[in-house]
DNA sequence: TTTAATCCTGACTAAAAGAGTAGGAATTCT
DNA sequence: AGAATTCCTACTCTTTTAGTCAGGATTAAA
């Protein structure tokens, strides 16, 4: 399943970026010392988030990052998906020998992995950016 | 977070020891060749499971496995903690640099990833074998 | 126009985890 | 004794993760 650091880290920063909104736009330098991630990875992942459009940029001396939208329109499912490419736990590959083919009774639990991943994807579908900037 | 195929092929075998109980036990080659996973790597599973008071085996010819207790008593967080050691996503690793050390606003997310462990063990808590099996 | 701050991008790497193999020892039934 | 089966440990191969590194390209302020 993919739900790893660099979602979690994005989370954290774009939590930071909810919470430290102002006039004009956020350095990543900023988020890197508040939060303790690396600058260069930092990078990598905003770029993500602006492709997912959940931010904006603006370049330049005093440039930096806000956010694309209220925090209140913002799901943790759309920053977990934007860093992840997918959530999911384990499909069936097709044409895989292993694990699932599918004749019958072999491959018990497709159904049961389908269901935890919508379980899990409602869990982040659930809660908004602006639900996570009230404790810090 | 661990949930792996190893989970997923434990709660398979399971579910297929519990469908096809008769008398005496069942063999690993048997529940091989019906769920398509290798011998070998049934019997590093079967090995926990049985660590786990989840099965019992016997050996020698004509020996094999049965459930160590009714399919209506057996969690599937039972069988998923038993060969994966842990449910749990990620945590903030204490003595860690990055991600989380224990000053405020710094570990937004702790809380939400351990919620989220909740959610999945509850997920598997609700289901029991006995559930299972009737989809065979 | 220079310069500094920042974004942007891809390539690279070290470590860990995942998935499964291999081989032999011990046990029990026939 | 021979065959079937569990038991147990160690090993290996591959993929993924979690970053780093290096070098632009772009923009805004001075």
């Amino acid at each position: 399943m993919k739900l790893t650091n660099k979602g979690r880290y994005a989370v954290m920063a774009m939590a930071d970026l909810a919470s430290n909104e102002r006039n004009g736009p956020i350095s990543l330098t900023e988020i890197s010392v508040r939060q303790n991630i690396s600058l260069a990875y930092l990078e990598q992942i905003f770029l993500k988030l602006k492709n997912n459009k959940l931010v904006k940029s603006s370049r330049g001396a005093n440039g930096g990052y806000i956010l694309d939208k209220p925090a209140s329109e913002i799901r943790l499912s759309n920053i977990i998906y934007a860093v992840d490419e997918e959530v999911k736990t384990l499909n069936c590959k097709k044409n895989s020998k292993r694990g699932c083919n599918n004749k019958a009774a072999k491959c018990i639990t497709h159904n049961l992995w389908d269901q935890l991943d919508q379980h899990i994807n409602g869990f982040f579908e659930k809660i908004k950016l602006q639900d996570l900037t009230k404790n810090i």
